[in-house]
This record gives structure tokens, sequence and C-alpha cells, in this order.
DNA sequence: TATGTTACGTTATAATATAACATTAATATG
DNA sequence: CATATTAATGTTATATTATAACGTAACATA
């Protein structure tokens, strides 16, 4: 990454995602031994599922890929997993989608702007000071708190602006 | 409104709504006059129900009322109506709450950044063009054309701090 | 009037998410 | 170890949000 505003760059089309997978569970297992918490084998694995690529991943898609894999998971199965997940900064919902997505910086603690090409599907994850600031002055000057942003920008990525 | 940023502001507790509401019909009115679209009774009453207040408005809740007042209304009634006021620029659709809100600029066409109240529920929208930019910006240095923008800010409204 | 288009009615179903309660697994404590 | 306690999961049911598909009515305009 040559900018560390960028949290999950656009993954290149060569990358090997394996190693991305890899660092991401040995780091969420780091996470939850320090914090005291269980990265149980269903949460571990949807964590792996929503890592499946670096596309939003949806909730039933995770469900019957579990129930393929395994029989014993419902709609609950899958939404403790990724309320959990969520709640311990592994995964993002992006709302705009009804969708989930990795986190790049699992375990800090920081802003989130998605980039998401519509084409394609593939996301990056931004944590832009800047933007968070700007926001969170402007709201700051109505006298509004600002304490959660939802910030999801749809466009065009450069490999399909070429096309 | 002292500031032009503002599209819809945090309404005072003692404003005429029965104004907002007369003028964003009108709006509608002429816009569509010009459009040459229609702004048939289910789209002019669904437009008044998102406009009922301030706050975001649940297409389910819009359905019961339509039936409440023995109009034949099933959900594509109102998604229908909902789909032609957002493409037309009358209402929003607040991603992060599956809720819709009146736009308080309709038919010209704008940024929209929302600032939501989770106490009271209350809604402001505003047209920022400076955080559109830096947005837009960000994207583009990363090779990104940007195209749509959903940002919708949670928090405390003043009144809400206050107490 | 005939014709094409837009909007609406109607039925059914898809897609997303949670409530409620029972059961099992892990952990803590004596 | 035994047992209490809590955390996690299993299970069934239901709530919420949204769209598909197809027929009918209203409207335009030629
Ligand atoms: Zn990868
Ligand atoms: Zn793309
Ligand atoms: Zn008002
Ligand atoms: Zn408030």
């Amino acid at each position: 990454m040559q900018d560390k505003q960028i949290v999950t760059p656009f993954s290149p089309a060569d990358h090997q995602h394996s190693s991305c997978l890899k660092s991401v569970l040995s780091t969420a297992e780091d996470c939850c031994r320090q914090r005291g918490l269980r990265l149980t084998p269903i949460r571990r694995r949807v964590l792996e599922l929503v890592w499946k690529n670096h596309e939003p991943v949806k909730a039933y898609d995770i469900l019957e890929t579990l129930q393929a894999e395994k029989k014993r998971a419902a709609p609950p199965t899958v939404y403790r997993a990724l309320d959990f997940l969520q709640a311990e900064g592994f995964v993002h919902k992006l709302e705009s989608m009804n969708a989930y997505v990795g986190c790049g910086a699992p375990g800090h603690h920081h802003t989130t702007q998605f980039l998401i090409c519509h084409t394609c599907g593939v996301v990056a994850e931004l944590d832009d000071i800047e933007i968070g600031e700007l926001i969170g002055n402007k709201a700051d000057s109505l006298g509004f708190k600002a304490t959660h942003l939802t910030i999801e920008i749809k466009g065009l990525c450069s490999s399909c602006q070429a096309d």
C-alpha cells in the first residue's frame, strides 16, 4: 500500500488472495485472544466467507455455504456471527447493499469510507482522516454531534473505466 | 435558512409544518408539469406521507396509512410511487435505515448528506459542495470515478444534547 | 376509433433480519 | 472433581423490506 489512508486497496487481478485470508484470520485470532473473546469455528468460518474475495458478500450466501458444508445453520447462525464480527471490527456492513465486507484494518478503531465499483463489484476501504474531520466539523458547526458515519461511494474502478 | 448548504434544516419545534408541506407539493407539481410527468393522486399522497414530518418514514407505514384510507394498496403501490419520487428527486432513501425522507431541494440536482439524530429521529439534509468535492478528489486520486455518494451521519442533534 | 404507452391492481414470492426459547459447550468457583 | 454460571449455538417461527409477473384501466395522440 502506497497510501496509509487505504485500508483495503482494490485488489490487483494477480494478487494471491490466500495470503490476505491467512493474515486476516491470524489477526482476528490474536485480537480475540487479547480481548478474552472466542473466535469459535462458526465465527471463524463466517469471517473466512466474508473474505472469500474483495467483494461484498450477502448474509444468505454465507448461510447457503454453511448449510452445504455441514447443515445445522439457520439465519441466526449467520447474523449472530456477523454481529460479533462487526462489533469486534473484523467486518463492516455496506448499508447501501445489505452486504458485508472484511475490514482491512481489523482491531483498530478507525473511520471508514468505501469505494464500490458498480460494474465489477470490487470494494476498497479507506480510513481518510480529512474526510472524517471535514464532516465532523461541518456537523459541529450546525450544533450536531456526529457519532457514526456511513460513507459509501459508488462508481467505476480504474480497470472498469478502461473497458 | 442561514446557510445555503442546508437543504432541509432541523425543524424548529414551533415551525408550521403545513407550509413546508404546501410548498413541497406545489414544487413537485410544477416540476412534473415542466417535465411532462404525472403527479398522480397516489404519488402525490405518498409524497405527502413522506413529508408527514421531518423524520424518516418507512415504506410499510405509508402502506398502512393508504390502506386505512380505504385506498386499495399493496406493497407495489408504495414502492412504485417511492421509485418515481426518488427518480424525480422529490424524496431520498436513507440506506442505513431503510426509510425515506422528503427532499428539501426538489427538482435540483445536488449532493446529499444527511444528519440523523439517533435519539429523536429528526433529519437534516445538506448539500455541502466541499464534502462532495473532497470525496470526489480522494476517489479520483485512487483512479476511481465516483458517480453516487451515500453519506449518512448519525449523532445527537443540539436539542437532544441538551437533555 | 384504434393504437401504443403509462400507471395501477392483484397475487405471489423473494430477500433480509430478528424474537423467543431450548440446548449444549465453555468457563469459573468451591 | 462437581456444580453453578455464563456464553454460544440450535431451533422454530415470524417480522420486515422489496420485487416478479401478469392482467386491467387510464391516458395520449393519430
Ligand atoms: Zn485478497
Ligand atoms: Zn470495476
Ligand atoms: Zn416542516
Ligand atoms: Zn435529537
